[in-house]
DNA sequence: CTCTCTCTCCTTTTT
DNA sequence: GGAGAGAGAG
C-alpha cells in the first residue's frame, strides 16, 4: 500500500487519506480520477473499514470492474468482493429486487428499457383514441421520464395546477391521463423502467424508515464518481444514504457535465459543498494524459463558458504536435480522409489499431467511417448504437425468456404472442387489453383463465391463446433444471422463432441467425462464468438483469486490436493515443437542436472539451463541406468550436475560409454528374481539390501540411454511364446482381436490379452505392 | 388474420 | 437511406 500511496502526488494523496466526512474532489481531465478513487477504497478497507460498508456508484458496468480488479490487486480479492460497487442503476436494482414486496412489486419486476417504455406509451396513446399527431409518443415519454426524474409523482403532477396548465398549454391536456395510465401498466405487468429503479428506491427510502435505517448504516462510506452526472433523483438517494455517517466522497468535473438533457443536474457538483457540514474541497489539476498542445487547447475552449468552477488543468507533458484541422469535400470523402491518415500513421510508426479511435457527435455518422475503413482492411470496432441487446430478433428471444421470469411483463407478451405467427392478431390482443382492464388483471392471466372471463374471444382463437400459455409454462417448467443456453436453444426452436427465421434467405436474414448464435454464445460465457462464482446459479433472470442494464461499452470481446468508433458521449473516461473527431460542423456538433439557449450551447461545448481531451499524442479534427443527412445531401459549415481553439494549436491543413463556395462545387456536382466510372473498391490517392487560389497565410499552412494523402476522388454523382440491363453490380448490403432495367432521369433515375439473393428490388442510384463487378 | 405496400420519421446524446 | 408502423387488399 505505502507503494501504491508514493506513487501519488501530492493533490492526489489527500482525499486517498482523508478517511472521514464529507469531500468533493475536482478532477480535471486526465488527472487520475480513477486512481485516487481506487486507492481510496483500497485505503479505507487497510484502515480496518470492513468492505461490506463501502458503497462505490459509477458511470457504466466497466468502471466499476476495472476499478474493482485493481483494488483485487492491492488488496486481494478475497477481501474485495464484498465492496458494493456499480452503476446507480445495477445497484439500486439489487437493492430494490431484495426489498420489492414493500412496495408491491416481485423481486423479479422485469426492468423495461427505453424502447419498452415507448411502445407502452405509444399503446396507451393509441388506446385511449389521441391524436398521435399531438400526443407525440416519444416527446410524451419523454416527459414522462423527466417527471420521475424530478420525482414528480402522478399524484403530484395532478396535485400541482402548474404543472397541468403547461401540458393544457401545450395542447395535451390529456398528458397526465396517459402518465397515470402508464405508471398503473407498468406495476401490473411486474416492470420497472429506468426511472423507476431511482425513483422506487426513493420512495423505498421515504416510506420505511427502518430500510433507511439499514442501509445508511450499511453504507457507512459512500464514493460517487462522475458526480456531475447525476440527476435529482440519484442525488437525493445518495444525500438518503449518507446523511447519518457523512463519509461521502464525490468525484467529478463540472467541465464534463454532459448529460443535462437527460436530467442530469450541474448544480448537483456545484452546490455540493452548501449540502453538507464541513466539506473538505480537493482539486486535481495535472493532466497526465495528454500533450501541452492539447490540455491547452482544451482550455481555451472551455473559457468560453460562463458557468463553470475555477480550475486550471496543466500538464508536465511534452508540447506534443499541434491538432490538424481539415476540411474535405462530403462525409465519404471525411472518412476516406480517416481511414488513410490511420493507415499512414499505423505504416509511418509502427502503431496498432487500438492506438486509434474516431469520435463523432450522431450514431448515423459513423456508417461513412466504416465503409471507408472497411475497404481499407482496418478492423473497426463500433460501440453504442443500436446496442446488440436491441436488436429486433435479439429481443424477440429476450422476451420469450422474460415471460418466464415474469408472465406478467406486458411489453414482452405483445413482442412474441403472435410471433412468430401463430393466429393471434391485433384484434385479440385488443380484447385482451380491455379485459386486462376490467378484471385488474396481468395480460397472461386474462390468458390463463380465458375460459372464466367475458371477453367475446371465438373459440378457435382461445385454442390458440391456451397453447400459447401452455407453452411458456412449458419453458417454466424447464427453467428449473435448464442453464440459461439450454434453455434459449430449446425456446428458439419450440418456439418455432429459429425456422420462422431460417426462412428469410436474405443477407439480413442470414444475419439476423447470426446474431442469436451471439446471443447463445454470450449465454454460454455467462453459464460458465457463473459456475465459477460458488453461490450463483447462472439463472435467468441473473442473465436478464446484467443484459437489461449492460451497455455496450461493457461488453468485452476478445479481439481488442481494433480501431474504436463511437459517440463523444460514450467516450467520456476513456483515452487514445491519436484521437480523429470528425463532423466538426456547424448544426451537428454543435447540435443544430442545442442551440437554442446558452445553456444548451455550453453543454455542447462541455462536450467538445471532453472529446478532445480524449487525446493523448494526436489530434485530429475534420469538416466537410456537404453530407448526407436524411438521405438528402445538405451544405455544411466548420463549426465555431473549431475558430474557439486559439490557433496556436492549430495547424490547418486545409484552407479555413473558404467554405462559401461550396455551394458551387455541390451544384457544379450535380449539374454534370461524373458520368466516366463507378467508385472503384480500392480509393485512389490524388491531390486534393483547390476550391480557390489560397492566400499567403494559407499557402504557409500548407507547406506545413504533414504528408497525409487523402483520397478525394469526388464520389459520383450518378452511374447512367456505365449501368445498361445484364450489367453484373455489387451493393454493399443486398450483394451481388444483375441490372434488369433502368427508369427516370438525372437524380431520379432507377435501376431495377435482380439480386442473388433478396431477388428483385428497384433502387434509386443516387442513393444505392453500386459498383461494377467485372 | 396475414401479407405487402406505403408512409413517416428519423438524427442529439443513454442508464 | 432505412426501420417500423399503419393502411389496404386478399
Amino acid at each position: 500500500m505505502e507503494d501504491y500511496l508514493s506513487q501519488l502526488n501530492d493533490a492526489q494523496r489527500l482525499p486517498v487519506l482523508q478517511k472521514d466526512g464529507p469531500m468533493i474532489v475536482i478532477a480535471g481531465a486526465g488527472s487520475g480520477k480513477t486512481r485516487v478513487l481506487t486507492l481510496r477504497i483500497a485505503y479505507l478497507m487497510q484502515q480496518g473499514v470492513d468492505p461490506f460498508n463501502i458503497l462505490a456508484l459509477t458511470f457504466t458496468n466497466k468502471a466499476a470492474r476495472e476499478m474493482k480488479n485493481r483494488i483485487a490487486e492491492i488488496v486481494g480479492a478475497s477481501e474485495s468482493k464484498n465492496l458494493w460497487m456499480g452503476t446507480f442503476h445495477s445497484v439500486f436494482a439489487r437493492l430494490l429486487r431484495m426489498q420489492a414486496d414493500k412496495l408491491g412489486y416481485p423481486s423479479n419486476f422485469t426492468i423495461y428499457d427505453s424502447q419498452d417504455s415507448q411502445r407502452l406509451t405509444s399503446a396507451i396513446i393509441k388506446e385511449m383514441g389521441l391524436d398521435k399527431d399531438v400526443y407525440k409518443y416519444k416527446q410524451i415519454f419523454s416527459r414522462i421520464s423527466s417527471l420521475k426524474n424530478s420525482l414528480i409523482t402522478v399524484r403530484a403532477y395532478f396535485a400541482d395546477p402548474d404543472l397541468q396548465e403547461a401540458d393544457a398549454m401545450a395542447r395535451r391536456p390529456r398528458f397526465g391521463d396517459i402518465y397515470k395510465e402508464y405508471v398503473e401498466r407498468c406495476f401490473k405487468a411486474g416492470a420497472m423502467d429506468f426511472d423507476d429503479l431511482l425513483l422506487k428506491t426513493n420512495e423505498l427510502l421515504n416510506r420505511f424508515p427502518d430500510v433507511l435505517a439499514k442501509y445508511q448504516h450499511r453504507f457507512q462510506y459512500i464514493l460517487v464518481d462522475e458526480y456531475q452526472d447525476t440527476n435529482h433523483s440519484q442525488y437525493l438517494i445518495v444525500k438518503a444514504l449518507s446523511d447519518k455517517f457523512q463519509n461521502i466522497c464525490v468525484v467529478g468535473d463540472d467541465a464534463q457535465s454532459i448529460y443535462a438533457f437527460r436530467g442530469a443536474n450541474i448544480n448537483n457538483i456545484l452546490n455540493f459543498q452548501r449540502d453538507y457540514d464541513d466539506v473538505k474541497a480537493y482539486r486535481l489539476e495535472q493532466n497526465y494524459r495528454s500533450t501541452k498542445n492539447i490540455v491547452e487547447a482544451a482550455n481555451s475552449i472551455i473559457e468560453h463558458n460562463k458557468t463553470k468552477l475555477d480550475k486550471v488543468v496543466w500538464t508536465a507533458n511534452n508540447d506534443g504536435p499541434k491538432i490538424i484541422v481539415h476540411r474535405l469535400m462530403s462525409d465519404a470523402e471525411e472518412g476516406r480522409f480517416v481511414a488513410s491518415s490511420i493507415w499512414e500513421n499505423k505504416m509511418n510508426k509502427q502503431l496498432g489499431n487500438d492506438q486509434f479511435a474516431i469520435l463523432y457527435r450522431t450514431n448515423a455518422q459513423s456508417r461513412a467511417m466504416e465503409d471507408a475503413l472497411r475497404k481499407r482492411d482496418i478492423p473497426y470496432r463500433i460501440y453504442g448504437g443500436l446496442s446488440f441487446y436491441q436488436r429486433k430478433e435479439v429481443k424477440d428471444v429476450l422476451s420469450y425468456l422474460r415471460l418466464i421470469v415474469n408472465p406478467k411483463d406486458e411489453e414482452a407478451i405483445k413482442r412474441v404472442i403472435n410471433y412468430p405467427a401463430r393466429g393471434i392478431g391485433a384484434t385479440t390482443i385488443d380484447k385482451l387489453i380491455v379485459a386486462a382492464k376490467q378484471y385488474d388483471k396481468s395480460l397472461f392471466e386474462i390468458i390463463e383463465n380465458i375460459d372464466r372471463v367475458e371477453a367475446n374471444i371465438n373459440g378457435g382463437t382461445k385454442t390458440k391463446l391456451r397453447n400459447f400459455a401452455t407453452m411458456i409454462k412449458s419453458f417454466q417448467a424447464l427453467e428449473e433444471t435448464q442453464n440459461v443456453f439450454e434453455l434459449t436453444e430449446y425456446v428458439i426452436k419450440k418456439s418455432a422463432l429459429l425456422t420462422e427465421l431460417k426462412k428469410d434467405g436474405s443477407q439480413e436474414g442470414i444475419s439476423r441467425i447470426e446474431n442469436i448464435e451471439e446471443l447463445l454464445n454470450g449465454m454460454r460465457d455467462f453459464v460458465e462464468g457463473q459456475q465459477e462464482i460458488a453461490d450463483a446459479r447462472g439463472s435467468l433472470a441473473e442473465f436478464l438483469e446484467d443484459v437489461a442494464l449492460a451497455t455496450d461499452l461493457d461488453k468485452d470481446t476478445g479481439d481488442t486490436d481494433r480501431v474504436s468508433l463511437m459517440t463523444v458521449h460514450l467516450s467520456k473516461g476513456l483515452e487514445f493515443p491519436y484521437l480523429y473527431i470528425v463532423g466538426m460542423e456547424e448544426d451537428l456538433f454543435p447540435s443544430g437542436m442545442s442551440m437554442n439557449t446558452r445553456e444548451e450551447l455550453e453543454e455542447e461545448r462541455r462536450l467538445f472539451y471532453v472529446a478532445l481531451t480524449r487525446a493523448e499524442h494526436q489530434a485530429y479534427l475534420t469538416y466537410t463541406l456537404s453530407r448526407y443527412r436524411w438521405g438528402k445531401l445538405v451544405d455544411a459549415e466548420p463549426s465555431r468550436f473549431i475558430t474557439e481553439i486559439d490557433d496556436q494549436y492549430l495547424e490547418y491543413t486545409t484552407p479555413m475560409d473558404d467554405y462559401k463556395y461550396k455551394s458551387a462545387m455541390t451544384d457544379h456536382l450535380w449539374d454534370e454528374p461524373d458520368k466516366s466510372k463507378l467508385r472503384q473498391t480500392k480509393p485512389r490517392s490524388g491531390t486534393p481539390p483547390t476550391v480557390s487560389k489560397p492566400s499567403e497565410e494559407q499557402i504557409r499552412k500548407l507547406r506545413k501540411m504533414r504528408p497525409v494523402s487523402t483520397s478525394t476522388n469526388p464520389a459520383p454523382a450518378g452511374f447512367e454511364g456505365d449501368l445498361k440491363p445484364g450489367t453484373k453490380v455489387s451493393h454493399a448490403r443486398f450483394g451481388q446482381g444483375t441490372v434488369v432495367n433502368l427508369e427516370g432521369i438525372g437524380g431520379e433515375k432507377k435501376a431495377e436490379i435482380n439480386f442473388q439473393v433478396g431477388g428483385l428490388k428497384k433502387l434509386l442510384l443516387r442513393f444505392a452505392k453500386l459498383e461494377v463487378v467485372d
